[in-house]
DNA sequence: CTGAATCCTGAACGATACTG
DNA sequence: CAGTATCGTTCAGGATTCAG
């Protein structure tokens, strides 16, 4: 496996095909947004639904699968009528959950600087 | 877990259109490599245009744009001939790399755990 | 309720050509 | 070298429908 030094052999940026494939897995909008509220608790794809808003039904079905398939997400299935179905966290995905946050805290932090930076550039 | 006050009054995933538009811009995949390699070092044009592989010409520059319109990347043009320009990171910029190196370094770190979930998950 | 499949539109993107 | 503009294509993604 790849350990650590970032920039060293195996860098992102030059990426052999995997690589970028599970970068752009993760470095997507709704991604994102659903591992973070996720992070919070074990939700139910409808309940997802209304956690990430402007999320599709389709968008989200979709980046579920994905990052079910890259083990970031479990699903667990109750064999009940009507179906019920909760989406939780892995034990790596929490790891990715923290690094996320900081984006989202960034993000926060920094609101006000970036609409006066925008305000002086678009003049 | 979520270090600000994150999910509160201003709650990214019910975000008015700003937030939403701010995360956006920086939760894409060609914007978060350039961050990365820009907190490198300070990079002109065609120097990122090689760092970055797999970008055009017509993405960066819409991403550099975006960046540069949001503070987070200063763009420094020297009147020379033929023109000069470099790419550095803002101080704000500085602060979103460590967010993103987060990431990368967690993608790293799970390469080989995401090769063998995707193999469980495709049997 | 969850999820898969289909269709269709608009946005993203690459290629190319042109300017300073 | 850096940047803009245009064009044509591809593809993401929304709406809808059907199934388990």
């Amino acid at each position: 496996m790849v350990t650590t030094p970032l920039h060293k052999d195996a860098d992102l940026r030059r990426a052999d095909s995997l690589a970028r494939e599970i970068f752009s897995d993760i470095a997507n909008k709704w991604a994102l947004l659903i591992i973070d509220v996720l992070g919070k608790r074990t939700l139910r794809f409808s309940e997802l639904r209304n956690e990430v808003e402007g999320v599709s039904h389709k968008m989200l079905t979709q980046n579920l699968r994905t990052l079910e398939r890259d083990g970031l997400v479990h699903r667990k299935v109750y064999p009940t009528v009507p179906p019920r179905v909760e989406y939780t966290l892995t034990e790596p995905g929490l790891g990715l959950l923290a690094a996320i946050d900081a984006i989202c805290g960034w993000t926060q932090q920094h609101y006000s600087y970036i609409q006066s930076a925008r305000a002086r550039f678009d003049a």
